[in-house]
DNA sequence: GCCCGCATGTAAGGCGTTACATGATTAA
DNA sequence: TTAATCATGTAACGCCTTACATGCGGGC
């Protein structure tokens, strides 16, 4: 049940609607978590009846109406609760992996397709993940900002996702290379 | 459904048990995929009712029975099929990261805790994925052995799994220290 | 004598994904 | 006028996790 407390920690720096929430929980910009919009209206009405979180209405003209939500004081107990609990090992679940691991009996081509476009997607996330951290921390340097900013723990999440996705992107490329050298080899026996 | 191809990935160089798969996707040797044997056990079923894997019997004087399983022809194509197939983007889905999201918001000593416990389990997989990789290529460089070597699948896995762990190990550190500085800033201020 | 390893499952419940549904406004 | 954005859901299905169940053999 850690959606329920990723949703929370979201909420901790700003007032945020499901939408909101939905696109930040969505590929472009979840650096710490991802879920569909789905998840998260049917997990928001689920805190705010469990009074985790309040939402209060607001009234638009031009647009429809939307409900804005603040952890409240249970919710941040819950969150401090979580984070003293016992935390699972993390695992990488990944169907391109999979493929890889069949690459000795699978057509190399497709692989390296594949391989191809996961680079360039962790590409984008890296150049992203990059700019949202120079906008993080402004003027200063990390050191300074992460010494003296008031609040870093979406910075230190963030340099997580860029670390991952800079992973993704070297193990991508290197695959793809010895797929390369390998197929080469092979033409020429 | 991805947990059907990473069995048969895993059934493509060696004839398994069930109970020997479930050690294998467990947390101790999962390098490209995790599953509990429950799981396991069910999925081979159906991958046997649906042709994509052969068991056979074993027959043991000193241990229970066993029952051993090849991927078939159909799997095979199954698998090339799913090769072929859109792979949705990878994303990391992790408790402790939700937590240091919360960092500002809770307390830095639990986090502390919890970075050092996960810092040193990075680190032992760190080890057993590097020992895996020695075993793999035996005497050969790893240029070398992923020019030449007949079973690379496995390799190029692992060594995903170990950059990952790698990532998990420095993050954990570099976050870990810079939660302590903090902390020391706030005590003598 | 007790616990660990081998070996295989069932059952229930929770979480995630896919598909479907609605309806207004604004920019191309 | 067509598509995208804002805004919020319902329903069905499938995968993953947690708990429970069984029974023999070997080492400390």
């Amino acid at each position: 049940m850690a959606l329920r407390h990723a949703v929370l920690a979201a909420l901790l720096d700003e007032e945020l609607s499901g939408y909101q929430l939905a696109k930040a929980f969505d590929l472009g910009v979840a650096n710490f978590w991802h879920a569909l919009p789905q998840q998260l209206y049917a997990e928001l009405t689920r805190l705010e009846k469990d009074g985790l979180i309040a939402g209060r209405e607001v009234v638009q003209d031009t647009r429809p109406n939307k409900r804005l939500f603040t952890v409240t004081e249970a919710g941040l107990a819950e969150l401090e609760a979580f984070t003293a609990s016992v935390a699972k090992p993390s695992s990488i679940r990944d169907d391109l992996i999979v493929k890889v691991q069949a690459a000795d009996h699978v057509d190399p081509q497709t692989l390296i397709a594949q391989l191809t476009e996961r680079a360039a997607f962790a590409r984008a996330k890296v150049d992203l993940f990059g700019g949202l951290l120079d906008r993080m921390r402004g003027e200063r340097s990390e050191e300074e900002f992460l010494r003296y900013g008031e609040r870093i723990g979406p910075y230190l999440t963030c340099l997580r996702g860029l670390a991952f996705e800079r992973g993704n992107r070297d193990w991508c490329e290197r695959t793809v290379a010895v797929l390369r050298e390998r197929e080469a080899a092979r033409a020429t026996r």
